[in-house]
DNA sequence: GATGAATGAGCCTTCATTCAT
DNA sequence: AATGAATGAAGGCTCATTCAT
């Protein structure tokens, strides 16, 4: 702490610590991801880290507490903006690409975080607030980049809201399932012209 | 159960006892939705029938059999096939919106069911396959629909296993975030005629 | 509980589960009257109760309800109260003796529960209450009745609260402290005549 | 330690020991007495007297240990015995009124130590023993001062145990109980004079 | 069919104490 | 002298499940 505050170089025992704070972290971004946090143990915790049950009560108030540091360690809130919040001057072509990869790559990427998310998405626990905010930032970022493209003629005018969730909620939807990244240029296609044949299309 | 497979006339204890049975599931389905699975104990379900600990047991081998047993019971995954799998015929243009507004209806009134679902998606539980195949059965059934428009000229050739979970997966997604109907046109509209302007359309 | 809002004639079983409701509630008295509430386990109580731990959260809702339920069932108040409101035309040289051994026996036969309320008495729980009213009770109906002998014309005016208590905390101390019954007729004797000699006594 | 015995002039680090070993004292005093000794936890002490947990072991062998030494640098047998131990040829029409106002201040004074010594009287410590020892030379010191004024013929022969016990079990619960020193001429009264009325004090 | 008393394993958390630094 | 990381043994309590009635 004060190590932090004054940029006094951080002793041996003080670096000690912020490690096995970290191991305590990783351990329950681990477990949590992989069995749930209701179905992880204070005791499968210290075991896999190989520590005392009390320890993790040194280093974190609750379970809870313990919970909330993993994912605000591992949150990536931060990425997800900068991913979904483009250069609002190119096209969309090039773009909606290049976001649906990245945004699937930065899924997989934090699998463990999000299987926690999706998991806990219900339980009302004050961890879902920071999940939904970056629904709805998601979501609203794209939609926003979309309706500029659409004022710079590249796109027809449409509700933007609709096709940004449709090319996050399909995307999502594919890392969760497992599907792979090949299919990205085809959904981006998809959602850019349609699936209707030519001569519809024109006439539409 | 014999009474259903043998066409003898049930007696009043079996009656009962059915009535019972379809009680008890009925209040599982109620609770779990509600708090989850893990979230409801044996003592709340009992309470909440108005019945004894033990007589859950005298139906239902565990807590876990009656979860299987609500599934059963109240699972939809005919209806879903019978939603998704339309007339092949009939072209993409009206059959789409009667889809997926058929779909967001089904989702809304099996919501108890589909929120059970969700939250035991994890588990890693038996019941999951039967989750997992109705996606899988949901995705096949309108992605064969969707190639038979296309041999039919309709549609475009593309990768129709993609937009049929496009169409799915948003409109699955709307229900869940407790979006309005409304925006289900809008929502094909977008994937005929896909969200690129009059020019580029032509163009490419 | 049915069973004494409708006169019914209870059943075996409930007759059991009453008579282990009672067996619990007189461990609960002899081991927090032997070791403190605080220092009684649950452990403790189930194993002096040859029952699994479980069972006592069947019949109370914590450990400090176990509590509540021992004072509920072994207060006495009542009794106190009996001891302590005489009937207030005969002369306190009569009375007052008798007041003091009642009061001597009544706390040694519940001395256990005396323990309990002594050791718990600081806690700020809400059993301390009922305590306190027992011992303002006590106070205040030994202190009428010495004022009823004052109006008499036995006793000479005075503060009877104050002799009241020089009473009622020396025969409790004396109980406190194992003091045996002997000395009682002396400190009544002392209560009504005063240490004074003869002469001063005239004096005054 | 050796600083007091030898009388050598103590190092600086010393007197910093001894001065921490007093805070530790003093915060002892003060939590123990707030909380009682068994709901104050190491933590709280080391929290309080704003040095880590461990350093508390560097003073003290164990929790048990802080609170002897608590009560060995606070107690007040001592002070105690001045207060009952009056000059025995003063009478006690004078001495008594001044013993229980000196008795009722310096326990008064002394109510922290008091809470504790009240709260852990019954937990079979050590410690008890100093407590007991301190109410039977009070009780024993008060005695004999009274048997003394009997021999010298000022109070009337009887059992001066008795009416020492009943002045300091009467003063001292007056203290728990916070009743203000303004009974105390009054109790004193009483005990002197009895609450006989005249007629009856003259019969007797 | 129905009851609810009884079990026993396990959970989260607390805390006095030790010890390397 | 002083720190605080680390330990390990309980402690109160929950809950799915069994079984005698």
């Amino acid at each position: 702490m004060k190590a932090r505050v004054q940029s006094r170089r951080p002793t041996r025992r003080e670096l000690q610590a912020e490690a096995r704070r970290r191991q305590l972290i990783d351990t329950g971004l681990a477990l949590f991801s992989e069995k749930g946090w209701e179905n992880t143990t204070i005791r499968d915790l210290a075991k896999s880290a190989g520590v005392a049950q009390g320890l993790i009560y040194h280093y974190f108030e609750s379970k809870e507490a313990l919970l909330m540091a993993v994912v605000e360690r591992h949150g990536f809130l931060p990425e997800v903006c900068r991913v979904l919040g483009p250069a609002y001057d190119r096209p969309a072509s090039e773009v909606l690409l290049e976001v649906a990869q990245a945004l699937h790559r930065l899924l997989r990427e934090k699998a463990p975080l999000v299987r926690i998310f999706v998991r806990e998405a219900h339980t009302g626990r004050e961890l879902v607030k920071g999940w939904n905010e970056l629904l709805r930032h998601g979501a609203k970022h794209l939609s926003q980049y979309l309706a500029a493209r659409v004022s710079a003629g590249e796109l027809r005018p449409h509700n933007t809201e609709v096709s940004a969730r449709m090319l996050l909620h399909t995307v999502a939807m594919f890392q969760l399932s497992g599907a792979p990244a090949k299919y990205l240029p085809e959904l981006v296609d998809t959602l850019l012209n349609g699936i209707k044949g030519p001569r519809e299309a024109k006439d539409a």
